[in-house]
DNA sequence: TATTTCTTTTGACTTAAGTCAATGTGTGTG
DNA sequence: CACACACATTGACTTAAGTCAAAAGAAATA
């Protein structure tokens, strides 16, 4: 349970000292959360915040009828359930482990106290809290002034990016998929199936090879999929 | 021109020794913009952030068509144009002044020198990073789980909350309130009428007076408003 | 391998809200 | 005061995407 070893690489903790990393790794709890398991609910109160270990976590919004909407997906290394650390003091949205997890929890008073004594960690969450809220911004935009089939598309170019590859692999079921995006499986189907036939892309179970990168960056940044 | 009297009642700068005060006041630079004026665009490069002195600034996306989306109005003493002082390096979206405004700009660096030899600063800021990151919350759920007369019904429960009366005054005008909301100004139209018509508000002008408010409350938190 | 269960796809239909256009109501300026 | 311009409302129509239901595939369990 070396728990020290694993804080040294998370970026949030990047520019401490030994020292303090060691002191970290005092105080922090480790958590198991199995598949399925919700790790907290809006409105709980809470006392601190988590930094995913290993696993996949979902942030969400359900509404009065059961609809799901993603707020994020947290992978390996990044923190979650941060927000009530340092505002309002409930969580603002669900958290459920989406693969078995592994999360470290650190009490809030000894972050702030550490905070305290060396800005950088200060400075670390600022940067991530600021990519938080970049993120919220395209998610917003996408919802509001994009449609479905443009958000679909850009969803791929992005993980295209991210893995460095036009064959890309969706690490999320379709549900999971339609609920990032703000709407259901059946519509997402539906589009990928439209966009097969238009030669966008190559659909193969869960892996999706993009054929036309040019005309979905069109599609992504506003253009129509269907005028033709 | 005083500057330094301004500063000292900004939340953001709350427990700054007067000494630290004086300095921020060194390096602020102030700025007027008139109502209708641009402050700055989606992809700007940023070199520090804004505190709004006086007037109003929206926070605002728009589609490749035009159509826009507000996802936040600044009101006096707020900061803003802050996420690319903390990562990325640049403005994620558009501010523009929607009335006469004031406003002070800060160069990153002096901000991060400043936070380095005094974390206040620094929490301060995650205090209302983490804020936005709230209202970002909210705002996603109601594009994405809620219809438009349940914001709607939200939207003025706020507002009569905040001013502490059930006769509210919008002060906005319907083009924003709607762009704010996630639709457009004849939706709004027509949903007021349509709630009118159920007895849960009355309308003159610009003044809203809250009737039932059993039922907004009721709305907003996901009831239908067809439903009779 | 069979069987159950979950996920995905497809089709027919409904609906909330957008578009476009016309009309009405204010509000500010010369 | 009148004119012009911006803002707001109303009506008729369109449309993207949701709902519901059924079938087909895939994956998990026995």
């Amino acid at each position: 349970m070396d728990i020290k070893n694993s804080l040294k690489y998370i970026p949030l903790f990047k520019g401490l000292f030994d020292r303090q990393i060691e002191e970290l790794s005092k105080i922090a709890m480790r958590y198991s959360f199995l598949k399925g398991k919700i790790i907290f609910s809006e409105g709980d109160e809470a006392d601190g915040f988590y930094v995913l270990l290993s696993g996949r976590v979902k942030i969400f919004k359900v509404s009065r009828d059961g609809k799901e909407q993603i707020l994020h997906i947290i992978e390996a290394q990044e923190p979650f359930g941060e927000v009530p650390a340092f505002a309002g003091k409930r969580f603002p949205a669900n958290a459920e482990a989406i693969e078995d997890t592994i999360a470290l929890f650190f009490p809030r008073e000894s972050i702030i106290q550490l905070m305290k004594n060396d800005p950088s960690i200060a400075l670390n969450m600022l940067a991530l809290l600021s990519q938080r809220l970049r993120q919220f911004t395209d998610l917003v935009e996408g919802l509001s002034l994009k449609e479905v089939p443009q958000r679909l598309a850009a969803y791929m170019l992005l993980i295209s990016e991210r893995e460095k590859t036009d064959n890309i692999e969706l690490n999320i079921n379709k549900k999971q998929l339609a609920s990032l995006l703000g709407t259901i499986p059946e519509t997402i189907s539906r589009i990928l199936a439209k966009m097969v036939v238009k030669n966008l892309i190559d659909v193969n179970g869960k892996r999706i090879k993009l054929i036309d990168k040019r005309a979905l960056e069109e599609l992504a940044y506003g253009a129509k999929l269907d005028i033709q």
